[in-house]
DNA sequence: AGCAATTACTTGGCTAGCCACATAAGAAGT
DNA sequence: ACTTCTTATGTGGCTAGCCAAGTAATTGCT
């Protein structure tokens, strides 16, 4: 303790830098995807699911959920909102009324190029500076982050 | 329901397997540090202000705005709330009455030691399953990308 | 059967975070 | 002095995201 206690801490990235990385990281990277989904008048997160869609239609909120991970409730507004812009279609499954169906509309299905165009510029441009090597260690190092985290996070999760 | 099934797009990860590795990345990261925050009754990125006003106490929201990169209603809202949560004081400043100053309360400082372990705790396990290198290969990818992100978000240096 | 547990989804409530607009006060130009 | 201009902050409105509680339907257990 009498080497890491200096009356002047220097900030809070000094504490944990990688931590301090990931949240800075983040947030620019999204405010750059929300900034780009706004010419499509889409909101940070729907994309994910539309992408989802695209790759196959007709799957239900629990489907669509246990891909991108997110909250049964955030999900279930965001297609709602989604419903409400016209975007896609939310239909009681016939062999079990409690799933909902979701189904792209013919303006959902419309975003499929431009989604595309704009993910692949968004990744352009988050690596544009790094090299090959460099794009590789670092998904790789993400997503190791992300299992350790996820672990410690749900203690009786077991992969 | 007729349109010919292309070979099979994988799905959001391929189209840009870094952008998805940070959202992911991002979601899970935050989630864990938000558990550890509830267990002080703190929110995510209170505990970044927090840690400003432990470095230098009686700060304004205009310093503060400038080292976290919020927005800075986001912070006037925050600021509010941990006021009202007791941890700080906001007064007018005495020679530029537009501006409020920050102070710590006697609640707000002690949080400082939890706050230093929650944080030491999470970056031990973020950085657990990584070496040293892929550390700091990852911290310096994360920077150049956060970099790249800003400069595009902010077009004042286009080519 | 019948009743409990699980699953699928909805809703309410809270904060984070952004944008856009509004207010107030100091700074600067005329 | 009198306007703009800039700065510092507050407020409203929207969505994302979480938790917690509630509803409805399916499954499972006795």
């Amino acid at each position: 303790m009498s080497d890491t206690t200096p009356p002047e801490l220097p900030a809070t990235a000094s504490q944990g830098p990688l931590s301090y990385a990931i949240f800075q990281l983040a947030r620019a990277h999204r405010g750059l995807a929300a900034a780009m989904l706004r010419a499509m008048n889409l909101h940070p997160g729907q994309e994910l699911l539309l992408m989802r869609l695209f790759d196959r239609d007709g799957q239900t909120q629990a489907e669509l959920l246990e891909h991108v991970g997110l909250d049964h409730s955030t999900v279930s507004k965001a297609l709602r909102r989604m419903q409400e812009a016209g975007l896609l279609t939310r239909t009681p499954a016939p062999h079990d009324r409690r799933a909902m169906v979701v189904h792209l509309t013919d303006a959902g299905r419309a975003l499929r190029q431009p989604i595309a165009d704009m993910w692949r510029d968004l990744e352009e441009i988050s690596v544009r500076d790094l090299t090959a090597d460099q794009v590789a260690v670092f998904t790789e190092c993400a997503h190791l982050v992300e299992r350790s985290v996820r672990e410690r996070d749900r203690p009786a999760s077991a992969e």
